[in-house]
RNA sequence: GGGGUCGUAGUUCAGCCCGGUUAGAACGCCGGCCUGUCACGUCGGAAGUCGUGGGUUCAAAUCCCAUCGGCCCCGCCA
């Protein structure tokens, strides 16, 4: 390697006067002073260009020899990603050396005075580009890989859009309130990190799943609006939408009907989609019941970007002769299709495929018939008599070349299939609208639903949530059939965000606790703060929280969370540029009082 | 816990099915030449535990088994 001067300066010679990406030709006679890393270096001899690039994006340095040879021999020693500090005089480039590629294409800067404040290895892998790398190693070399324009654009995003979140709240006379990371293991919900407390042998404080009691009581504090952007920790396995540790906006309101926590929400989310994307968004959202959901789209977060939408045929195959649709409807069981516009073809062994996959994760048959000129087609359509077929056809609107999927069984458990299926086939055939934003609530959410693995019920969204007034008296005699003051907020497909208005009263959360199985003793063992703060005049309150990093997705236009990270974990929930997890020593632990097992 | 998929120069990938020359290419890297490039050009060069371990075979990147790791999914995630 050629001689180079390396400044080993805990500071760079001079004051940087710009960032690189932000000159324009407005700028065109100053004298800057920059500093930044090389992206590209074209060396032809004598001149030498090097792109420099700092967050705000490349400016094209120019070397003459015969103008300053020491600034000469920094460019030519300099290399990819070394750390330049340079000062000279913006041009405007002359006729035809324009690029009009880049923002700072115009002009460029003649260098006179040129320093190397870091030298670098030459990158593992290349910077300039969309995604070239695996992200195994864009992971391992993280600050590397946060280099790259694509994420330095996703993390701004992100932050306009936390911006445009608080704006918005900090406007409506919310307070920002930071709770504890070190909490206590509450029943419930996800699995807990532990935290091994020294002082305390033996016990352990648990990372928030989020700052749902916490936030509840800084209402009972009297703070009557509250939110935080909160870090939340849950030990669960990992999906492209799911890290062990998560930021949400979290907010709760002294007193609110739903109506207002939605009015709120959806202010909210218009100031975020002005902020990071300046987009106005329509408002008000759409609501729709949750049954109303699960009944037309086979999901409580659907997807209304197009429409393809569930067919009930329960009633349509009522004197049905073939044998698996009688079975099912003597069970009081239901049959519900997806019909396929002729235009949307699957081939016979796409069929058979989809049913395998239906038979070996759902245990569910899939029937299937195409819509042909001379009548039903496939391997069931011969025990499908000419009434159903008539009845059928104007049950899911069928008309000639369609096919028709149908799935027969348990109604809980056929709709969320059919409205994979849906999906499935919305991916199949690209119906989706990739520009729209197609906003919407969900309401009414059942408030318990029955657990076969723990045999008991459990809450729909959390032990905390209100039943709806009107569904009081349904507690004791029909559980299941009572209805929560919760709502979903719902944009393409993903959730968005979720929330309730609370139980404010201690009686009414026992009574609660009790239908999920939670005993007195217990509850006050493991609640007894929460049951105590409601018994102190607590006001009403409710609130709903925001998954910030789906959000982040939504807005950058991604399909991993690890995109709009800054340091996210793989799946197996490791870190592989720091190497956490870790092994601890041994007298770490033993001033813990932890002995590992394994 | 389970299913799928990938793992070969620094990087991205080909080769693997059908075992058999010295494991290739592009980018990057190193060196030479080059005063208007912007993915500069051009000439030359170096660079590989074929993820790891075991097995089959005269012979394994290639076939088999196990294992580790990345990604996607199911379960799980109020």
């Amino acid at each position: 390697m050629s001689e180079y001067r390396q400044a080993l300066m805990p500071v760079p010679p001079w004051r940087r006067t710009d960032y690189c990406g932000a000159l324009r030709a407005g700028d065109a006679g100053r004298e800057v002073a920059l500093w930044g890393w090389v992206a590209t270096r074209r060396d032809h001899g004598s001149l030498i260009f090097i792109d420099l690039r700092d967050r705000e994006g490349i400016v094209q340095l120019v070397f003459n020899p015969e103008r300053d040879a020491d600034a000469h021999a920094v460019a030519q020693a300099a290399r990819a990603e070394f750390y330049l500090a340079v000062k000279g005089r913006v041009v405007r480039r002359s006729e035809g050396t324009v690029n009009a590629e880049l923002p700072t294409g115009e002009i460029e800067i003649v260098v006179a005075v040129a320093e190397v404040l870091n030298p670098s290895q030459p990158p593992p892998f290349p910077l300039a580009g969309p995604d070239g790398a695996a992200e195994e190693v864009r992971l391992k070399y993280r600050y590397l890989d946060l280099r790259r324009a694509e994420m330095q654009r996703n993390l701004r995003r992100r932050h306009q859009a936390l911006r445009g979140a608080r704006a918005y709240l900090d406007a409506n006379g919310f307070i920002e309130i930071e709770t504890p990371i070190l909490f206590r293991a509450t029943p419930e919900g996800a699995r807990d990190y532990l935290v091994p407390s020294r002082v305390n042998p033996g016990r352990f404080y648990a990372l928030p799943q989020s700052p749902q009691l916490l936030k509840q009581i800084l209402m009972v504090g009297g703070f009557d609006r509250y939110y935080q952007i909160a870090r939340c920790f849950r030990d669960e396995d990992l999906r492209a939408n799911r890290q062990p540790e998560f930021s949400q906006i979290d907010i709760e309101m002294t007193g609110p009907r739903p109506e207002d926590i939605h009015e709120m929400a959806e202010g909210m989310m218009a100031s975020i989609y002005e902020y990071a994307a300046e987009i106005q968004i329509p408002r008000p959202f759409l609501k729709m019941p949750y049954e109303e959901a699960m009944e037309r789209y086979g999901s409580d977060k659907p997807d209304l970007r197009f429409g393809l939408e569930l067919k009930n045929l329960t009633d349509a195959f009522s004197g049905t002769q073939f044998k698996v649709f009688a079975e099912t409807l003597a069970r009081g069981d239901a049959i519900y299709g997806l019909a396929l516009p002729g235009a949307y073809q699957l081939s016979r062994r796409e069929l058979d495929e989809l049913a395998e996959g239906l038979r070996t994760r759902q245990s569910l048959g899939l029937a299937w018939a195409k819509i042909g000129s001379d009548g039903w087609q496939g391997p069931v359509a011969k025990f499908i008599g000419a009434d159903e077929r008539v009845s059928a056809a104007a049950a899911a609107g069928l008309s000639e070349g369609d096919t028709l999927l149908m799935v027969a069984g348990p109604r809980g458990k056929v709709r969320p299939v059919i409205g994979d299926l849906r999906l499935q086939m919305a991916a199949k055939f690209a119906l989706r609208d990739a520009t729209a934003l197609k906003f919407l609530w969900i309401v009414d959410f059942p408030l318990f639903e029955y657990s076969e693995e723990e045999k008991r019920l459990v809450s729909v969204n959390h032990p905390f949530t209100a039943p709806r007034p009107e569904d009081l008296a349904l507690l004791d005699a029909e559980p299941l059939k009572a209805r929560a003051l919760a709502y979903d907020m719902v944009l393409n497909g993903q959730e968005m965000g979720g929330g309730s208005i609370r139980i404010h009263n201690a009686e009414l959360q026992l009574r609660v606790f009790a239908l999920l199985g939670i005993e007195r003793a217990e509850a006050i063992a493991k609640f007894g703060f929460l049951l105590d703060a409601l018994a102190f005049g607590a006001p009403p309150h409710g609130g709903i929280a925001f998954g910030v990093d789906r959000i982040a997705m939504m807005v950058c236009g991604t399909d991993s969370l690890r995109d709009v990270m800054a340091f996210p974990k793989t799946q197996k929930a490791v870190d592989t540029m720091s190497g956490a997890p870790s092994e601890i020593d041994p007298r770490q632990l033993r001033e813990l009082s932890i002995r590992v097992a394994r």
